[in-house]
DNA sequence: ATTATAAGTGTTACATTAACACTTTTATTT
DNA sequence: AAATAAAAGTGTTAATGTAACACTTATAAT
């Protein structure tokens, strides 16, 4: 006979935090919200909150970060589960991680009406609550990674973008100076961009041409098991 | 002030899944138990149990191994969460699933004393419990990611082994055929592998060479941030 | 008209990868 | 003793991909 209930084992307090990038002002960017409850209250920490009884994990990511920054239909990624007894001085508490990758212009307005949540240049992070130094740090890893496989830049950047402007990103997640023609020409050669007849001219005299992602070609490459693959970029 | 519980919040079941590999008459191996409890009671299931409250993820997985398999210290790398409500018909449950790679020869008496778990051929893996199947399948996509950039054939082969074994392990991951010159080309030019004098003539006439991995050669090389990538393997 | 600034463009040497077939060794068979 | 069968072992070449490198173009501002 099935048991209707696990008894003896212990139950536990289940957490999902989010971690979210950005990019703007050719900088990656973290986004953090000031905590508003004990323990902690005050400083800095990624978006969490606690998994429901009636929600899957993802659905809780996406609710938790709905709540507290008006961001939705977000595709978020399962980074990590962090277990450490002590990681929350509360109470023993594991946490369910997910990352992603957001356009700042397309979503800031939503961010406005929240004013606990600000972008962080990832360089400048300030100090985070309980284990989400260590979380950040393995999202990055991760974006990295994810970066070397797949043309990520788009999650992040505006739905028209110039070529220097999604190299800023690429020099920005890999910490490294790229080479304009190496690079333009590999991105290129992946067939997965549209030309506009658009320019521009915030950034130069000459202005840049604008592309646009095609996710057709995109999802044909992919579907084809053409891994649209990367390799690591070197200056 | 601190609060002592963050009292309002559900407490969840949180399970860890283990999924190990093996590697035997050149064939990929997954291990399984049958599961002597209810509900499903006498199905084939991955090795699993729960959390505890005075235990990390990390060590909760290698209790579990241990309890059920009597396999100790083995390398575990966490795979990823899974937390679909009704992925447990007994009580709403999430699971951590973690996955290892291990030398089926070296540890077979261990895996003796216990009656309940056997390797299968990762071909023919019987009909598993809940959303054990998923797991599998993802931790298998991890393995071939894994396999890709690091030399994993020797977590899985014993301490001495010869190339064709090492070359029939990669064919298994990768469910292909290699070219024999190019795949040992690639493997030797990695420089971690130390030939012994000894042959193994279990499989020719003729007789392998028997290598052994060298642990020394290894670390520097990974120290040194050298990716010792392996490129996909094409036949 | 000049200047300053970022955008844009090609070529070459080098390294890596894929394709490909024959020889060697030795236990077994005749 | 010779023939055979079966897997181990070995190199070369063509094609592809990658890294290094410097000048021209367009335009707003002066």
């Amino acid at each position: 006979m099935a048991p209707e209930r696990y008894k003896e084992y212990e139950h536990i307090l289940v957490a999902v935090d989010c971690i979210i990038f950005g990019f703007h002002k050719n900088e990656l960017k973290l986004l953090l919200i000031k905590r508003d409850f004990e323990p902690e209250k005050g400083k800095w920490s990624l978006m969490g909150g606690f998994l429901d009884d009636d929600e899957s994990l993802d659905e809780a990511a996406q609710r938790i970060l709905k709540t507290l920054t008006g961001l939705h239909d977000i595709y978020l990624d399962q980074l990590h589960s962090f277990g450490d007894v002590d990681r929350d001085p509360v109470e023993r508490t594991i946490s369910v991680a997910y990352y992603a990758l957001i356009d700042v212009e397309t979503h800031d307005k939503e961010l406005l009406k929240q004013h606990s949540a600000s972008w962080f240049p990832i360089h400048s992070v300030p100090e985070l609550i309980f284990d989400h130094e260590e979380m950040v740090l393995s999202a990055l890893k991760r974006l990295r990674r994810k970066a070397s496989h797949q043309p990520v830049g788009f999650e992040l950047l505006p739905e028209k973008f110039t070529l220097p402007e999604l190299q800023k990103l690429y020099e920005s997640i890999y910490d490294t100076n790229l080479d304009k023609r190496n690079f333009r020409r590999r991105i290129l050669s992946m067939d997965v961009l549209e030309k506009t007849e658009e320019k521009q001219k915030t950034n130069s005299r000459k202005g840049a041409f604008l592309y646009r992602f095609d996710p057709k070609k995109y999802s044909r490459k992919v579907n084809n098991g053409d891994s649209l693959i990367f390799k690591t970029l070197k200056p």
